[in-house]
DNA sequence: ATGTCGGGCACAGCCCGA
């Protein structure tokens, strides 16, 4: 069982990118964030004629969350149950396929909007946690995946990538990501992966990607009968030196 | 001092968000 996840800073962009990807990788699941559209505006046709159900939570400009299934689904939620989505964001969206709550999220970044900016990440983190300890308390088997927009530790960035007051280092910030490990999901790449400096995301500013000053914000977190199944988790670092390129690459799981 | 993208608005070049 295979499954990815990749913010792709707008779908209508990297369309070709994600279609040669997908055929070459073939996961049974594929998160999306990023889209940047609105439902009517995402390229579901093709993505079903390449053998894939699309499940879409889109927004015009910004944000926009979407699903690629190869197997059937029950669609559960198109925003996350107990956040008070003030500003109508489109960061969330899950279903259920193969017994397995499948949770996209795109966390808020929280460098914008000052204090309310950053409450407002605390607060989608908050709920987030209520979901996966509602998950956990009945057994569910579950992956959250997606942009956390969060570094969990100093292993997880080039040093003086980012200021000390940035969002995606704060401790309240990275005390968030640990709430989870420490309700019981597996963070999938560093668990394989302990010493390794590897990122996920490199600035399109700065020559960030010719310097490899990258952070690593996407991560795939998993249940507990899902974490021993675990086999293999790569950051696939190619897809960033292509021609237009996201500033995000793919982060992809093989499970027994 | 902010070296890059993407989208919106509106039709050129700024603005926002990342």
């Amino acid at each position: 069982m295979k499954f990815a996840s990749w913010n792709v800073n707008s779908i209508r962009q990297r369309l070709s990118h994600v279609q040669i990807w997908l055929q070459k990788e073939q996961p049974d699941w594929l998160f999306l964030q990023e889209i940047k559209c609105q439902n009517n505006q995402f390229p579901s046709d093709i993505f079903k004629s390449l053998g894939y159900y699309v499940i879409v939570h889109g927004q015009k400009a910004y944000n926009g969350v979407a699903i690629l299934s190869r197997h059937p689904y029950e669609l559960l939620y198109t925003d996350l149950p107990n956040f008070q989505n003030t500003k109508n964001h489109a960061r969330y969206i899950e279903i259920k396929s193969q017994n397995i709550h499948l949770c996209n999220l795109y966390l808020p970044n929280g460098n914008s909007g000052g204090e309310e900016g950053f409450q407002f990440k605390l607060n989608f983190i908050q709920a987030l946690l209520k979901r996966t300890k509602d998950l956990l308390s009945n057994k569910q088997n579950c992956i959250f995946a997606g942009d956390f927009n969060i570094c969990p530790t100093d292993q997880d960035l080039t040093p003086g990538t980012l200021t000390s007051g940035d969002a995606l280092i704060q401790p309240e910030s990275r005390k968030g990501f640990f709430s989870f490990l420490w309700s019981g999901l597996t963070d999938a790449y560093r668990t394989l992966h302990p010493q390794d400096i590897e990122y996920s995301f490199w600035d399109y500013t700065k020559g960030a990607w010719q310097r490899n000053a990258g952070l690593r914000i996407d991560h795939v977190l998993l249940s507990p009968k899902l974490a021993e199944q675990l086999q293999h988790c790569w950051i696939d670092k190619e897809e960033r030196a292509k021609t237009q390129p996201s500033d995000h690459v793919p982060i992809i799981v093989e499970l027994e």
